[in-house]
DNA sequence: GTCTATATACGGATAGAC
DNA sequence: GTCTATCCGTATATAGAC
């Protein structure tokens, strides 16, 4: 994306990114952080003060960007429920293959450090009234199912969608297929994954 | 589970697993492991030669531990296709409640090392030939869904089963549910999984 | 703001006594 | 087999010159 960087600030932003979210805190050192940015590594701790606060920053701006995309796709009065999970699985699958790193990086950085969520990120549980989950109870309810939390559907739509990126690795190993294929896969599950929410929603109980 | 342990050798790797899951290579110290074993710290390399190959013991564990597990719910004769769903969400379920770290865990170490993998654990395509993967085939046919590979349907089982469980901190913090009632959710989802399943594969093609 | 040089600490690994 | 002591490399961070 940046094929110039500009400011220095934002050249050791941008290699801190790239580093972080591919190998973790621990892995990286600030060092690499000052190499990849080709700058001088005094100016890691300049412009940032330490590793620790470096990192913080990266992790935030990620989780803010996610629930700020997440808020959006979940309150979104314009589509119904089978449009919005279809528009929110190409949201995602968009996102994730031009970053699949981003979500195993997020994942491992909230148990390291689980109270930046809430300290820095000011999360709170913007899923309990939304639009979303809503409809989702409606949709359940019409079928008489009342017994499921709507939660659980919606943990099957961020599954479907984000676990094929995480689990990639050892899931083309034990299917032996090649990457293409498996991009060719995550662009059909655009559209699959709307039809495969509504048939859990929809099959009748037994 | 090992409340008097054995040999020296099994206290370093009793500590070693427990750290190296929850926190990863890097970010472990052989120092932290020599502690966490209550014993001296140059056993640690006397035993195991270097840190390196200590975890290359934990991770090769657990992926034959996994690779062993799904092997024989893939290739269960005794039961059809909603019975080998049901038995392999139940399973998955019941380890994942004892040891959610372990998914993250090995994730991650295939990142950093996705030699391992076939180097010392001897990994190739075993879902290929499986029954599982013929019996959704053949269901998929059924349908008159043949476009959809039968992976696809692999993917969301195994991703119905663990996603809940790598993004348990941040689904519990989205919903502002506590963890009882996370457990009690993960618990229903045992029985519910196999029936989403068979909604996905037999829900009509639009 | 950017560099060199360095203080200070920590981590992996081993030598050698017991 | 187990301990103490230590080597040696590397990491974070900063002092101070330019």
């Amino acid at each position: 994306m940046p094929p110039t960087d500009t400011t220095t600030m934002e050249k050791i932003l941008d290699a801190a990114r790239k580093l972080f979210v591919q190998q973790g805190f621990a892995a990286t050192t600030t060092r690499d952080i000052a190499k990849e940015a080709g700058i001088n590594l005094a100016l890691v701790n300049y412009y940032y003060g330490s590793k620790q606060n470096l990192f913080k920053t990266i992790m935030v701006e990620h989780m803010k960007g996610f629930m700020k995309g997440l808020s959006v796709g979940i309150n979104d009065p314009s589509r119904g429920l089978e449009e919005k999970f279809a528009f929110m699985a190409d949201s995602y699958i968009s996102m994730l293959l031009v970053q699949p790193d981003v979500p195993l990086f997020l994942l491992r950085s909230l148990r390291e450090e689980p109270d930046v969520l809430f300290r820095d990120v000011g999360i709170g549980p913007i899923l309990t009234d939304s639009l979303l989950m809503k409809e989702i109870d409606a949709a359940l309810k019409a079928q008489g199912r009342s017994l499921i939390s709507p939660l659980q559907i919606f943990i099957n739509l961020m599954g479907l969608c984000v676990f094929p990126f995480i689990a990639r690795p050892i899931l083309q190993m034990a299917s032996g297929i090649d990457d293409d294929q498996y991009t060719t896969m995550m662009n059909e599950r655009r559209s699959l994954i709307a039809k495969w929410m509504m048939a859990m929603i929809t099959t009748e109980q037994r």
